[in-house]
DNA sequence: ATATATACCTCGCCTGTCAAGGTATTTTTT
DNA sequence: AAAAAATACCTTGACAGGCGAGGTATATAT
């Protein structure tokens, strides 16, 4: 079994970011959009559902994830409003447009012709 | 069928480099590496045969290529020789090592876990 | 009282990608 | 014979995403 999430990040010395950072890249908005794809939910949700339903092999890095929500809200693939809590934190809630939706099965889609052509590639025999 | 290279990589508006460059990185040194396990070649052959492998549908760019080289050579994965052509452009032939083999392996596990973990990741349902 | 969990946010650096530019030789087309 | 395309290499500079490190505020557990 291998950990996917935390490796070394060491400004000092050491390569800098992990290549599994880079191999999640370009999946983290599809990742999100999926989510949304359910029902409306904010961040820290979010995040928690993907480390439980990686068995915590992963995490969006907060920065990462927020950094995400602007440039998804930017694009107009999603829209948030504030939730309604009378006790707890605030909750920024983000909701799937259907620019969004045509954005996520643009993006499913070409996984699965990126996954096999990966395969291919990556094969030494 | 969808065309995962040559996405518009527009500098003045729109979005600026495509979905699918995201997708691939963090692939890009496993896939060159796959290729000098069989034997050992040089840039536009690599490149070449990529393109075979993938009917057209991916390409490195040269700049990326050739940054991918150094990178690997740096790190002790791969080393480098000139090849005694008598005739044509010169080539520089890599060769991979046994760090760069070890290293090579530890990717493909790698994407074993990462590819299933994507696919669960950005199921909708 | 203190620590942990929930929940949000921004700044600035790092890294891989690649457009755009370059050089030199050989083969193919006109 | 001249022009174009293919082979083959290379570097520079800008860009965008990831994220460490820092921050705020409330609620619960120790």
């Amino acid at each position: 079994m291998i950990t996917i999430y935390n490796r070394i990040h060491d400004t000092f010395g050491g390569e800098m970011m992990s290549i599994a950072s880079d191999m999640i890249r370009g999946h983290t908005d599809t990742i999100i959009l999926a989510h949304l794809m359910r029902n409306d939910s904010y961040g820290y949700e979010i995040n928690k559902a993907i480390q439980t339903s990686t068995e915590g092999k992963y995490e969006l890095k907060e920065a990462t994830l927020y950094t995400a929500f602007r440039r998804l809200e930017q694009a107009g693939y999603i829209v948030s409003y504030w939730g309604d809590e009378t006790t707890g934190a605030r909750r920024r809630y983000y909701s799937i447009t259907d620019l969004g939706r045509a954005f996520y099965e643009k993006n499913r889609a070409e996984w699965d012709e990126i996954r096999n052509m990966i395969d291919r590639l990556i094969e030494a025999d």
